[in-house]
RNA sequence: CGGGGUGUGGCCCAGUUGGUCUAAGGCGUCUGGUUUGGGACCAGAAGAUCGAGAGUUCGAAUCUCUCCACCCCGACCA
């Protein structure tokens, strides 16, 4: 991509009505905008680096046999009120139709994939089913805040579980654990990200949390450093210690919440009357899990976690490019490059404009692409062109021939 | 939803004891020229219902009322 080409550009001032750094990085460099409190458009660089995220989660998920679907953003009243959350979850959206007839914007999928799901299931010989899907949805938040982190409209990965018992969910809750680990490794976050111990609701002892540290978090968890668990605040009371080792030498920190993975049980398929035969001949309520995963909040915490005075500093496999080319003043050199990563599958961002060096230095620092290279004449004097990773100072000098080669 | 704060060209802002405000400056944009290793310089140009509505007044960006939007703290967050 041709930065003089770009779709919208960096700006140099803090924007004013953004205090957290995720949303003040991601407009000044160009990533997203806003257009009400928690509605963000994902600009091109910004999408591009949501679908690197999709392309993340859809191969873990798939990997945990997942079969991806896309379920509609509104809903029928009758299907929330069937579990009763149409008058009783505050954050739903309602809408009316030009015929009168109400709807949800959903927040969550549980009403529509159960009855869903009711359909296509009859029998044990269906059971495991996972489906997932990527999509936005719809939370009428009191606050939204913190920039991307919380939203009233955000992209999240939902995936259900359908299963004939218990063992069957407890094993696949333990696969999506793992996958979940993989994902948030990949995101440049494994360090950081905590399988947390939290409130289960109605219908299960505990929930798991996915929890990164940051201080931009709204979440206090309590961590065990030596298994790398941690326990929500919510719940405490009543479990003071590492779930895992019994480790009471807890470090209390501040974390955002990434995703959240539930053993629903049989709440959602008791108002749906979602049942299957088993081989006895006997009809069985289905037993069912959801996993969450915000997916614009996870390229939010992305940023808190990943930056440096400068700017954004993207992990490998999130970033919106791989590589970001800077022609100071040499486009004729700078062209041959960039088609030849192009035509490599490289990706380039080409800053072809016709801008100062500091200029193009500090977009390229904003913008935080994993590696910076730069054309002039200083470099080509030195024999080539300037390799600089965004997340180290120093920078080596590359031949022209071997470019291709060093960065694909 | 309670408390606090802020709304002035695309962006950041000055101006608010009412009076050359016919709204200043910077960034960005456009034109011409000079530049090019850390957000360059010169000259010129375009661009504003001062968040909205109502009111007070000879006169309102400035005062009053109502509303709206955004940010922050808190509460809330299957």
């Amino acid at each position: 991509m041709k930065q003089s080409q770009l779709f919208t550009r960096t700006i140099k001032e803090l924007p004013k009505d953004e205090t957290s750094f995720n949303a003040q990085a991601l407009i000044r460099a160009g990533f997203v905008d806003k257009s009400a409190a928690g509605v963000y458009s994902f600009l091109p660089l910004g999408w591009k680096v949501v679908n690197k995220i999709k392309d993340i989660i859809r191969e873990e998920m798939e990997a945990i046999d997942g079969q991806e679907i896309n379920m509609p953003s509104l809903a029928p009243k009758e299907n929330w009120q069937a579990t009763g959350r149409w008058d009783t979850l505050d954050v739903l959206f309602k809408t009316a139709g030009s015929d009168e007839k109400e709807y949800a914007l959903n927040p969550t999928h549980e009403e529509v994939v159960t009855p869903l799901a009711k359909k296509f299931i009859y029998s044990y010989r269906e059971l495991p089913l996972m489906v997932f899907q990527i999509q936005n949805k719809f939370r009428n938040e009191k606050r939204a805040k913190s920039g991307l982190l919380r939203g009233r409209e955000f992209l999240m990965k939902d995936l259900y579980s359908f299963h004939a018992n218990q063992e069957d969910l407890d094993t696949y809750y333990d696969r999506a654990i793992v996958a979940y680990n993989n994902i948030f490794q990949r995101f440049g976050l494994g360090d950081k990200t905590y399988l947390t111990y939290a409130s289960g609701g109605s219908f299960a002892k505990y929930s798991h949390e996915f929890q990164t540290l940051t201080e931009a978090g709204e979440d206090i968890i309590y961590i065990c450093e030596s298994c790398k668990m941690a326990v929500n605040k919510e719940i405490i009371a009543d479990q003071d210690s590492c779930p895992k080792c019994g480790n009471k030498d807890l470090k209390e920190v501040k974390a955002v919440e990434t995703g959240n993975i539930f053993k629903l049980g049989t709440k959602y398929s008791e108002p749906f009357d979602l049942k299957y035969q088993d081989k006895d001949g006997e009809k069985k309520l289905v037993i069912m899990g959801c996993y969450g995963l915000g997916i614009s909040r996870s390229l939010g915490t992305i940023v808190e976690v990943c930056h440096d005075e400068k700017g954004i500093i993207w992990p490998e496999e999130v970033a919106p490019f791989k590589i970001h080319l800077l022609s100071l003043n040499e486009n004729e050199i700078a062209d041959k490059i960039y088609l030849d990563l192009k035509s490599q599958g490289v990706e380039v961002l080409y800053d072809d404009r016709d801008a100062s060096a500091g200029e193009k230095f500090a977009d390229a620092d904003l913008i935080g692409c994993p590696y910076r290279l730069v054309v002039s004449k200083k470099s080509l004097q030195a024999g080539g062109l300037e390799l600089k990773k965004r997340s180290e100072s120093v920078s080596r000098i590359i031949s022209s021939d071997a470019i291709v080669s060093e960065l694909k």
